[in-house]
Parts: C-alpha cells; sequence; structure tokens
DNA sequence: TTCTAATCTGGACACGTGTCCAGCGCAACG
DNA sequence: CGTTGCGCTGGACACGTGTCCAGATTAGAA
C-alpha cells in the first residue's frame, strides 16, 4: 500500500468521477449506465465497479462533491438575513449542474451502504450551514423546521413541482415565516 | 365497452393491487417483482403490465389508495391544534403501512406518466387538508411553509433519518413554529 | 348455439444491473 | 535484471425490467 499505488487507484476514481459528471450532463441520469462512464473513463466497467457500488453511489458521491464548495456566507446581517443567504448559496450551486441535482435526489433514497454514508454527511453539511446561520439562541424547533423545508423543497424540485432555480425564492417567504423576519 | 367488460378489467386490476400490497408486506419492495405479484394474483406477468405501468406505478397507486382513507380531522380547537390532527391524522395513516411507506418514497420520484399524474393527485390531497386545518385567513407562506416541512418529513423517513411514527411528535413543535402557537 | 370482440396468455426479446474470477501487465523493489 | 503483487481486464453469469405479439379463452350479443 505505497503511496504510488494509493496515487493510481485515487487517480482512477478521479477518472471515474469526472467521467460520470461529463455523461451525466451529456446524456442524462436515466440513459447514464456505469458501463458507459467506464467507457468514457477508459477504464473496464469491472474496474468502475470495483469504485463505484452503484449509479446511486455515483451521484451522491458528485453531488457530495458538488455541494462542499458551495460559499460559505457572509456572517453579517439579521438573522433571517443570514438563514436566506444560506439557503440561496446552496441553491445557487445545486441548480448550477441541473444533471446533477435531478440525478441526486432519486439516488439519495437508496439503500446502499456508501449511498447511506454520504446522505449523513450531506444532511449533517446542510445543519452546520443552517446552525452558522442561525446562530446560538435558537429553537430546536427553528432548526428543524428550517431543515424539513429545506429537505421539502429539494423533494418536491426533485418531483418536477419546482425548479432548482426557483428554489430560493420560493423558500424565501416560507424562511421568514420560520426564522421570524421582526 | 360495456360496463361488464370494464368490470372485468377493475376486477383484475383490484386483484393485483391486493397482490401487489399482500407482497409487499411480505417481502418488502426490493424483493417484490411484478412478475411474482402477477403469479400471486393469478394472472400472467404480460396482463400485469398492462395495467401497472412499472413497479414504481404499483407502489404509488397502492399508496395513494390507502391515503385517501385517512380520517378527515375535526374542524374544532385552534388552528395549530387543528393542523397537529391534520397532520397526526396523515402520519398516522402512513405508519400503519410501513412497507408501503418505504416503498412509495423512491416510487413518487419516477418518471412515468402514471406516478407523475398520482403525485401531483397526492400533493394535492395534502394541500386540501392543510387548508380544511388552516381555515381562511392564512398566509400562502404559512401554507407553503407547512407543505414543505411536511415533505420534507416524509423524505427524511424515507430516508430513514425517523420513523413514520415519529413524523407526528417530531413535526408537532415545527408546527408550532409555522403555524404560531399563540 | 354461434359469432365477435375484448381480454388474457406464454414466452421470447433487448437491455441494464451488479457479481465474479482467471489471468494479464506494469511499476517498484530487491 | 528478475520477481512480486496490485490493479486492471474481458467476458460470462443470474437476475430484473419493460415490450411485444400470435394465439387461446372468455363473456355476452344475435
Amino acid at each position: 500500500m505505497s503511496s504510488a499505488t494509493s496515487t493510481r487507484q485515487a487517480e482512477t476514481v478521479e477518472r471515474l468521477l469526472a467521467a460520470g459528471l461529463e455523461e451525466l450532463r451529456e446524456v442524462g441520469h436515466e440513459a447514464l449506465t456505469i458501463r458507459s462512464v467506464a467507457a468514457r473513463a477508459g477504464v473496464s466497467s469491472a474496474t468502475a465497479y470495483t469504485y463505484l457500488a452503484s449509479k446511486n453511489h455515483l451521484f451522491v458521491e458528485l453531488f457530495w462533491r458538488h455541494l462542499a464548495d458551495a460559499p460559505a456566507v457572509e456572517e453579517t446581517g439579521s438573522r433571517a438575513e443570514r438563514v436566506q443567504a444560506a439557503v440561496r448559496s446552496l441553491t445557487t450551486r445545486i441548480a448550477a449542474e441541473p444533471a446533477l441535482a435531478a440525478a441526486v435526489t432519486p439516488a439519495l433514497l437508496g439503500s446502499d451502504t456508501d449511498v447511506e454514508r454520504l446522505r449523513l454527511r450531506i444532511g449533517a453539511e446542510f445543519v452546520v450551514r443552517f446552525d452558522e446561520a442561525l446562530g446560538r439562541e435558537t429553537t430546536d424547533a427553528v432548526r428543524q423546521a428550517l431543515l424539513l423545508a429545506f429537505s421539502g423543497a429539494l423533494l418536491q424540485a426533485g418531483m418536477g413541482l419546482m425548479t432548482y432555480d426557483e428554489m430560493a425564492d420560493r423558500l424565501a417567504p416560507v424562511v421568514a415565516v420560520i426564522v421570524g423576519e421582526e
């Protein structure tokens, strides 16, 4: 397990993930197959399956990496404003990769071990960001309400009941109700 | 298209749906296959596919029928209390069929035409129930917040982050925040 | 009863999924 | 230089999905 060999594995993974994102953008998540991703990455499908447990795993992994790069929000303004900013930062980031967003909603519900691990991390990331925006003196009920409303918006967008671009605007008044705008 | 023939078709559908629910309870949604449902219903798989466009369609159809039977809530008590009651009525009903609940969350995200039609109906049902509980003088923001929080709770339960039994209790303080308990 | 049309059947089809494993090739270490 | 062993290959496997269609069955009309 020298650093050289693990480098080689890491490179293969990166190549697969990059190919996965390209493929996703080009053909969408329905048409994408692990084998087509493997081919694009210049790797056999057996190898792809060594690193990607499933299509779902690929999507969730890509989503997680994409999301982690969403900019943190400034710590200025009213509480409501900070929460709005946090929501907008996340939704903007998500909307930047529509194909990925469309793919991840069903994928997040998968039962693979890898999916489960990642979705906990993603959920935790939301919590951290909202907590930072909310500040210390906030009730659990508000925290929960915010998280549930955000999850709900993701679900509705995933169902096609709203676009990912609309999310922030649709959530704005909702956030105001939950956080309190006075 | 006499009433007799459409009766025959209707009976086949009922038989399939009943078999589907039994199969779902016994083996869970992962192991269930349309063919096994067809066999249980005493029908060929080709026939099953005539009426059920997909596994997702089956689950969503079953869920819709199950949900429609949730009792309506009394029109007494404070607004918050009525909303709580509406939430509890729905969650109790959903929790009564755990296997169905587990199956429907991913299914609801399917892209079949039939799934889409039904999920709009299900969403509309939620809206109607919440609107009845909220009464006339309510802002859209509150309505939206409630709907999103409820959807979010469904999603989280679907992900295994809470049980369906817990939903109502977890939602109670959230509802209080959104509707306002004063 | 006989005819007719709707309904159901059986089974093949093309495709995707995820798993498995014997063996190849290459990079690094001795 | 070998030799070692890790990572990759190719391709078969069992299984589920959803589609299709020629032909058997059935119920009800004439």
